[in-house]
DNA sequence: GAAGATTGACGAGTCAATCTTT
DNA sequence: AAAGATTGACTCGTCAATCTTC
């Protein structure tokens, strides 16, 4: 017989505490949007180009499908914002070998250069939220965010 | 002489785990907007229709200012869509009698079951995600993300 | 002058349809 | 038929300007 294993048994208090907690994220979410997006703007990046620019940075030759669930955007978005960079020479798009359908997205020098700037803007900012968290504390919520995820996820299906 | 006190000493390793754990809470809110926009569909609401119920039904006799503060969103929008919402019979505009400018809004009874049903959704999907956390995981996300907030409001000051 | 609310113009992103390739 | 990409129509929310009240 199999069990559902889980860290807490859902009662009214623990409802009230989750709620408490999840608007808590969501206000950080929210805070922390404004916050990049603040010192974001003098390097002329709206918040899902940031992102685009942070995926190509760790991963280089991504596909467009790709990169539309890492940045959780639609595919026509994420294709009209690849094709604004290409056109201002900060990405290359590369047919790819294995499938003729898709491209292989990679940073030009200049993309490289710009993607490390708005990097060391996000490292600011999280250096400073991390201010808020013991190490451990970040493993806590490592672990249970994308338990959360898996479980959010599945609850679509 | 003051010193700032902070539960995390800032270096390479820390700063990777800080993004790491930045980047599930990431995850987990987007995948936890698709699934609550997901089961609030049947009901006709929007994440930001279910955002102003949840907080008529917490606060009443909010200002428009108060709502466009508290889900995040501009005035004019909130606006916009308490005027549906009062065409439609789930809120009453009082004129507020400490300030001519503004108004008071409270749920109509047809809000309030409405409301309600919105309630129970969230409530489903919060205690979905509660299980992936312990009673002190939840406690240790609301204290940091509290005070993560706070750290990234005055980053834009 | 500052703040709450409203309106209109605008823009970023989504959805549906289409084309090509698998 | 399914999947990657693109285009056009549309929607939701923002920004700037305005009106009224503080």
């Amino acid at each position: 017989m199999t069990e559902n294993i889980t860290k807490n048994p859902i009662n009214a208090s623990t409802l009230a505490d989750a709620t408490e907690a999840w608007l808590s994220v969501v206000q950080a979410y929210n805070e922390c949007s404004a916050t990049l997006s603040y010192h974001l703007s003098p390097l002329g990046f709206s918040l899902l180009e940031h992102e685009v620019l942070m995926n190509l940075l760790r991963f280089d030759r991504s596909t467009q499908r790709e990169l539309s669930q890492r940045c959780y955007s639609a595919k026509s978005g994420i294709s009209m914002l690849i094709s604004r960079f290409e056109r201002d020479g900060l990405i290359e798009r590369h047919p790819s070998l294995k499938d003729k359908r898709a491209w292989c997205l990679s940073l030009t020098p200049k993309g490289q250069f710009l993607a490390q700037d708005a990097l060391a803007v996000q490292n600011k900012v999280v250096a400073q939220m991390a201010k808020a968290f013991s190490t451990s504390d970040l493993t806590i919520i490592t672990t249970g965010m994308t338990a959360a995820s898996t479980i959010l996820e599945n609850m679509r299906s």
